[in-house]
This record gives structure tokens, sequence and C-alpha cells, in this order.
DNA sequence: AGAAAGTTTTAACGGTCGTTCTAATTGGGG
DNA sequence: CCCCAATTAGAACGACCGTTAAAACTTTCT
């Protein structure tokens, strides 16, 4: 007799056709913008039929919120890894400056604007993440020499989140708008606050 | 006998349709995404028949470099006007948080992704506002006591333009991510700024 | 008034979309 | 080996897309 708690046994092919399925969305998404995703064009990429795309993902909006969940779910917990780091804010910066990751959040924000599943689930995530930088910043700031009348954890967030957007959507415009200079001195910055941080 | 440097005499109802032609278009873009607009969603709201979007609007990709046009030029006047005011970096975060503005941007950077001809757009929009904004930071940085090699003017300038960024995305995303307290301490800091400035 | 040019509508083309239904196929547990 | 469920393919639906061609209309000029 089978599990009662496991009325479906799936098949070894059916993970990993999961996995491709979204890494094949993730590829889209990055390369011709999330208005290029549609169940024949991730089907194709994936050398399968439309339909079976649904068999998996019974709506596109559902693809779109799993291929934000599985970035987000690692990244909640590097997240939490970096704010308990030794160095907090160096570390949060290398995460903020992954550029795939960066432009899909981008993407994904762009199609929330009219995918109202997932704009919950991005609503959701940025949420749960902000939280979380939010109480460490209000412990640590201190030691980093910030007031923090000036420099509030909101401010500091909504900054580390900003500056990364900017600087991928720079990349993305055009190539002349000195980026480069920007990501140098953004990383200077933090090398120097973790250095002047007394704990 | 006509002019004949001017070979196409316009008639009055047709400058009022382009603009409300853009008015339309804009309001889509907002509110339900870049992905809403075509001619046919376009032509509906405005009261008229798909195909005469296309006797204004050749291509979709001229109607979306139009709606970036309209809206960069009067930016690149306001722009220069707020680098040569009495308080520079005041004038500049007032008028890059305006929500309307920041909000299209975004959704016109992810449209570009896969519209070549509006990504060459945004691309000469963003390099000639970046240009001035880093020539007059140039000029003016010392005023505020701050260090150019701690934070040159290509951070500051991608900083600005991120945390506007942020702060729409986040207001669009949820709201409990306490914008309104980053929005609060910009202003806060930007206030400060031009106090301490000397001349 | 009539011609010419500017404006608008109607109809239609080939294409893609999300999704559903059906039937075929496959693979693993008994 | 056989059965049943999991998986896959095929065909089709109604809807919307960008765009074009042609014709109808309106305005303006002469």
């Amino acid at each position: 007799m089978r599990n009662v708690a496991e009325p479906r046994r799936r098949r070894a092919a059916t993970e990993e056709k999961l996995t491709r399925l979204l890494d094949v969305t993730e590829e889209i998404i990055l390369r011709e913008g999330y208005a290029s995703v549609s169940s024949r064009s991730v089907a194709s990429r994936a050398g399968i039929q439309a339909p079976l795309v649904h068999y998996y993902f019974p709506t596109i909006d559902e693809l779109f919120v799993a291929v934000l969940r599985r970035r987000a779910e690692p990244n909640v917990v590097k997240m939490a890894a970096a704010m308990a780091s030794p160095e907090p804010l160096r570390a949060w910066w290398q995460l903020a400056s992954d550029p795939r990751g960066t432009a899909l959040l981008l993407e994904l924000i762009a199609a929330a604007n009219h995918r109202p599943a997932l704009k919950a689930e991005v609503g959701k995530v940025a949420r749960e993440i902000r939280q979380m930088q939010m109480d460490t910043l209000t412990s640590i700031l201190g030691e980093y020499g910030l007031d923090p009348d000036v420099f509030p954890p909101a401010l500091i967030a909504t900054a580390m989140q900003g500056v990364a957007f900017a600087l991928v959507a720079d990349e993305a415009a055009g190539h002349d708008t000195k980026h480069e200079q920007a990501r140098a001195a953004m990383e200077r910055l933090m090398a120097s606050l973790e250095q002047r941080r007394v704990q």
C-alpha cells in the first residue's frame, strides 16, 4: 500500500523538467523581456510541446511565480547569512550586485504590473527580505558611526537596492553612463565602512 | 502656390489627437504595464479605430519612442535648471521623486529589452542627462564638503536615480516596506546637504 | 464648385497567444 | 508481465496582435 500522505509518485524525469522549464523561462526573461514568455516560447526552447508547460504550470502566472520563488528562497537564506556575517554591509552589497538577479527582479516587478498573483508574491518577498535587513541595521548601525536620524535603516536599505537597480538599468540601456566608476566607488565605500566599524 | 518647404498642411485636430494618443499610452503603461500597449488598446481608449494609430505612429515602436521623447525633452530642460539652481541637489531630488515619471521610465527600460529602437532612445536620453549631472557635480561637489574619492559624481548620480527607482518599485509592490521613512530621510538629507554647503 | 490633400473607417491578412480536450504513450509497483 | 497512474503529443477553440490595402469622409485651397 502506498503512503496516503503522498498520493502521487513523481517520475524522475519530472523533477529535472521542472527545473529546466524554470531555467528556460529565466533565460527568456533576461534576453528578451518578460513579455516574450509564453507557453509556446518556453516549450520550444525546452524541446517540448506547449500544452506540457501547462501540465507543470497550469497558468503562466504560476510559471512566473515559480521563477520568482526559486530565486527568492535561496536569497532569503543568503541575505540572512550576510546580515550575520562579520561584514554585513559588504556582504549585502555583494548579494545586491548580482546582475542576473537584479535584472530578473526588475523584469518581474514590471511584469507584476498586470499579473496580480505575481504582484502579491513580489510584495511578500520584498517585505520579508526588507524586514530582515531593517532588523539587523537597527542593531548594528551605531557600530558604523552612522547617525540613525540622518541614515535610518529604511534609507540605507532603499539605497542599497536602488543603486543596484540603477547600475543594472544603466548597463542595459547604453554603455556610457560611467557605471564602472559608480560600481567601484560603491565597493570602496562598503570596504571603508567595514573598516571604520567598531564592535 | 504653396510653400515648397512645407508640402503638408496639418489639420488642427491632428495635433490634439497626437497628444491624446501619447496621453492614453502613458496611462496604459502606468496602469497595466507596457505589455498592454497595442494599437487596439490605445485606439479603444482614445475612441478611434486601430489603424488610425498607425496613421500617426506607423509602428508601435515609434509610439513608445514618442512617449519617451515627450517626457524626456522637458526633463532635460528641467534638469538643466535644477543643476543651475541655488540648491542643485535638492532640486534634482525633487525632479527624481516624481513617481509617474520614474514608474514610466522603469517600464520603458523593461520594454526596451526587446525593442531595439526604444533601447537606443533610452540610452541616448540617459547619456545626455547623466553627462549634464556629472559635469555639474564635478564642479560643485567640493562645496558640499564631499570627498570626490569617496563620493564621485558617478556614484552620486547613480544613487539619486537608484533611490528613486527603489522607492517607486517598493510602492508598487506592496505597501509595507517603510518607503515613507526612506523618502522622508532622503528629503532631510538633501536639505541638510544644501544647508552645510559653502559657496 | 471642384480638386487635392489630409483624415478616418472597414475589412482582412497571417501570426501568436492561453488554454482545454482527447487520445496516445510511458514507466514503475504489484 | 500487466495495470494504473503519470506524462506527453496532437488538434483545436476563441481572442488578440501588428500591419496593410482600399475606400469613404472631411477640410482647405483655388
